[in-house]
RNA sequence: GGGCGAAUGGCGGAACUGGUAGACGCGCACGACUCAAAAUCGUGUUUCGCAAGAAGUGAGAGUUCGAUUCUCUCUUCGCCCA
């Protein structure tokens, strides 16, 4: 008997469908269509093992849809612009072109050893011309709808990439890849107006029905709708300020208002720009960043003004005006008024700055003289010290009385505010999509000409130089347009821009005119099922609803708004983690055990190891897995059953030794099995009822579980498979319908280890391209007889096998007479019984 | 601090709309094969108990004939935002 051999089985069925264009993809408008995509790659280098569980979750999915009979799109490419190329690059002193086109290279040999199910045709990679071009075109398109502008705004500056980060790319204060405190820096910056969809990305939140829920909490979260109130505060201290305009979502702490904070960028700056401190001051104010993060953690520092702000409801109470680092220009208006026994911000800087502290909100237990103490009271209770505000319920009816008394007299009025604020997607990178804009001598804004894109990048560039390099190629942004000369833009567009509309390419990838062709899009978007990694909830998920936006309005050819119909986020690959006496990472390959209690260096058994958590898989923490070494060791097929079995998809997943090769042991035994069953001598007798009905509720639950992501309920399924299968085999004699039966679940089984099932049916002479999902007979998914429980006092007692066509009364009695329900029952009074069909009986006695 | 979620054997986890808790795998134990080991195959494996039986899904309450599932309070952990 032969051995499974995954390496030529894996290698024929690829060359196979390769050769069949088995996953080809085209529109058939009589059929149903499934666009499957998962989260495109950046190509790093080699692919890691979250990879390895992101595309086999959606291999799955698209190959289980396929055999259902829906017209599959699952296409792959490539996130191929940032800046680790650029950064390797500089290192290796080679072109990020090379870098980036040798890892593609590598990984795509990786992906295809997997044996996905992809439809390479479509393959695109962002970083080609061919793919920028249309999104340079987008980029005008937006332009000329007024979604694109530039303005000169602080952004937040990464001094060790040089570079302008988004809000969301600073995490903790410093930047998301280098880890540099980010500093705060003035540019003019090409924005997309993502704000004129607030309300509307907001709102379509709740049409989202197969999102995951915590998904639709953050968005909201981030989109931040509040109600607040605008405010008008009159000045007195200068003849040429008269009043300033602030917004606050707590109007009602008013009469705690103790002094009024603008922002070094207020229009008012201006009459202090010759102001020596205050110059310095504004400098100091750049050392914080831009994020709510690092203004929070920022110490407070103020610059006291000679003005004086007037509580407008208090004419008596005159308040000072500092410029504060903790005011930004683009919330509000720059200036926020300040009540310190309510807020902590204010607390902190009214403590530095001696300024008073006066309680306008109790809590319900404390009584009218409480005063707040040590830290700024935020929560619910009532108004007190506000005389006609007194009493009032905080929050809720406060807010909006308050509200009400400052319309009526004139003096503000009622405000939404949204804290998502609009992108900013300039980036001073060489390796990104060139913004199709030059300025003329003039420095005004001229659109390249759509005949000229795409604007591409140079070939030769030198990338050693401090900040942009394209801003150090002179001849590069020399461009000629209408006869005049102008200087191109050397900003690149943010990577996220790329990712925004990839969705959309793949339904037109080789069409050369257009980013898409409209019938294209119109079959086969949205995505049904979108499949990647719960970190790019925020940015990439939200930037791409917004794109999809942005391309539809006013669009007569499409009006789509949601680009993903379904979301699926799947959990990280974890894996234990090893350390050496001295603190270091050590690699699991050499760390040796002979107990698994011990662990030693496999170098040096004198050298003991350290056994730590399970962690997500990094490359810092050595506890990487190649996948490329693990399918050359046990084949794909044992990957993918293993990635699949041990959690559900949506949590973290250890990867262990013991896990795979018990995956691998497993093929191996299906296949012994499979041998079994081809070298059959044996007789075919009378129709087997049993194994009918074995294997159609098998497909029947595999097609519920595969429907709800119940990978590694399926896989448990499988294992169910095999221990009936082989107790069939060693029976005298089989059922006519027993190769029937097998050939179903070698199809069913398809899916997850499709190179396997191949093997098994070409060997049993049956098709292997497009096979369809094997019909149910529902005739056998009831069974004729049911297992009732019997409980007494809702205690489960014994179970009846009782055949489905009794009635309920003689089912009653006849258990009553049980012997060992009798025993139960004896000098009992029965109260009640119920009856739940097919399922349950209980005896409810005194 | 706010929001969301989770907690089930030694471990990963299963359980359809409230109806037999622990499927399936790992690990472990015992047995077979073997001179022996590995590999493989078989049997067992929630806890206590010889058994009948009892207890049992983070803790405590509630609803219900019946709760892993629904409600409330608490504890711990995770993620996101601050």
């Amino acid at each position: 008997m032969e051995r499974y051999n995954f390496k030529l089985a894996e290698d024929k069925w690829q060359k196979y469908w390769l050769k069949e264009k088995t996953f080809k993809s085209e529109i058939d408008k009589n059929k149903k269509k499934f666009y499957c995509l998962e989260m495109f790659p950046y190509p790093s280098g080699k692919i890691h093992m979250g990879h390895v569980r992101n595309y086999t979750i959606g291999d799955v999915l698209s190959r289980f849809k396929s055999m259902k009979g829906y017209n599959v799109l699952h296409p792959m490419g490539w996130d191929s612009f940032g800046m680790p190329a650029e950064n390797a690059a500089k290192q290796n002193n080679l072109n990020p072109k090379e870098w980036t086109e040798k890892n593609i290279e590598i990984m795509k040999s990786q992906l295809k050893m997997l044996g996905l199910s992809v439809d390479w045709d479509r393959e695109i990679s962002t970083c080609s011309p061919e793919y920028y071009k249309h999104q340079q075109k987008i980029f005008l398109d937006l332009y000329d709808k007024g979604l694109v502008y530039r303005k000169e705004s602080y952004v937040n500056w990464d001094p060790i990439d040089k570079t302008v980060l988004a809000n969301e790319q600073v995490i903790d204060g410093k930047g998301w890849r280098s880890g540099a405190v980010v500093e705060r820096k003035k540019l003019n910056q090409w924005f997309f107006k993502i704000s004129h969809f607030s309300e509307d990305l907001l709102n379509e939140l709740n049409k989202l029905n197969s999102w995951p829920n915590k998904v639709k909490v953050m968005q909201k979260n981030w989109i931040g709708k509040s109600f607040g109130c605008e405010i008008d505060f009159k000045i007195t201290g200068s003849e040429k300020v008269k009043s300033i305009k602030c917004y606050t979502t707590r109007p009602d702490t008013l009469f705690g208002f103790s002094f009024l904070a603008l922002s070094v960028d207020h229009p008012i700056s201006k009459y202090y720009e010759k102001n020596e401190d205050f110059i310095t001051f504004k400098k100091e104010c750049s050392k914080t960043g831009t994020t709510e993060e690092s203004i929070a953690q920022a110490t407070k520092i103020g610059f006291k003004t000679n003005l004086e702000a007037i509580n407008p409801l208090d004419n008596e109470s005159k308040v000072p005006v500092y410029f504060a680092n903790f005011v930004l220009m683009d919330y509000g208006f720059g200036a926020v008024f300040g009540c310190p026994a309510h807020d902590q911000r204010d607390y902190d800087f009214a403590k530095k700055y001696n300024l008073q502290i006066k309680t306008v909100v109790k809590p319900q237990s404390e009584d009218d003289n409480y005063e707040v103490q040590k830290e700024a009271y935020t929560g619910p209770g009532i108004i007190i010290n506000s005389k006609f505000l007194n009493g009032l319920l905080v929050p809720g009816e406060s807010i909006n009385q308050t509200i009400k008394v400052l319309e009526e007299k004139n003096l503000g009025k009622k405000k939404t505010n949204y804290r998502l604020k609009d992108w900013g997607i300039s980036r001073q990178r060489y390796w990104g999509c060139p913004i199709p804009i030059a300025y003329d001598e003039n420095n005004n804004v001229v659109k390249i000409p759509e005949k000229d894109l795409p604007v591409k990048l140079p070939e030769s560039i030198e990338l050693n130089t401090n900040g942009n390099p394209l801003d150090a190629h002179k001849s590069w942004q020399e461009v000629k347009i209408d006869g005049k000369i102008c200087r191109r833009e050397t900003d690149t567009l943010d990577t996220f821009v790329d990712s925004s509309w990839y969705f959309l390419r793949f339904c037109s990838a080789k069409n050369s005119n257009k980013p898409f062709e409209t019938n294209e899009i119109d079959y086969w978007m949205p995505v049904d099922q979108y499949i990647g990694g719960v970190e790019h909830a925020i940015l990439h998920l939200l930037y791409s609803r917004f794109f999809m936006r942005a391309i539809s309005l006013n669009n007569k050819e499409t009006s789509l708004k949601e680009p993903f119909d379904g979301l699926f986020t799947q959990g990280m690959v974890c894996h234990q983690t090893f350390k050496d006496e001295d603190n270091n990472w050590v690699y699991p390959e050499d760390v040796l055990s002979d107990d698994g209690k011990n662990y030693y260096l496999s170098k040096d058994f004198s050298k003991k190891i350290i056994v730590g958590p399970s962690e997500s898989m990094s490359k810092s923490k050595k506890n990487t897995i190649d996948p490329e070494k693990i399918i050359k060791l046990y084949g794909a097929d044992a990957v993918r059953l293993f990635i699949l079995s041990d959690s559900p998809p949506e949590k973290d997943v250890q990867w262990s030794d013991t896990g795979i090769s018990a995956s691998y042991k497993f093929l191996q035994k299906l296949w012994v099995l499979n041998e079994k069953i081809i070298s059959n001598k044996k007789q075919f007798k009378k129709f087997d009822e049993d194994l009918e009905k074995f294997t159609n509720q098998i497909i029947n639950k595999f097609d519920y579980d595969l429907n709800k992501f119940g990978f590694n309920v399926v896989i448990a399924s499988i294992y169910k498979i095999y221990t009936f299968y082989n107790k069939q085999i060693v029976k005298e004699d089989w059922g006519s319908n027993f190769l029937n039966n097998y050939i179903n679940i070698l199809e069913i089984i398809n899916p997850i280890i499709p190179h396997f099932s191949n093997e098994c049916l070409e060997k049993l002479n049956q098709p292997v391209n497009k096979i369809k999902w094997p019909t149910v007979n529902k005739k056998y998914l009831e069974e004729e007889t049911f297992q009732i429980v019997t409980q007494i006092n809702g205690k489960k007692r014994k179970v009846f096998p009782i055949n489905r066509s009794i009635d309920k009364e003689t089912i009653i009695n006849s258990i009553k007479n049980d012997e060992q329900i009798k025993k139960y029952l004896h000098n009992k009074k029965v109260i009640k019984t119920i009856y739940i069909e097919n399922k349950l009986i209980n005896f409810i006695i005194q």
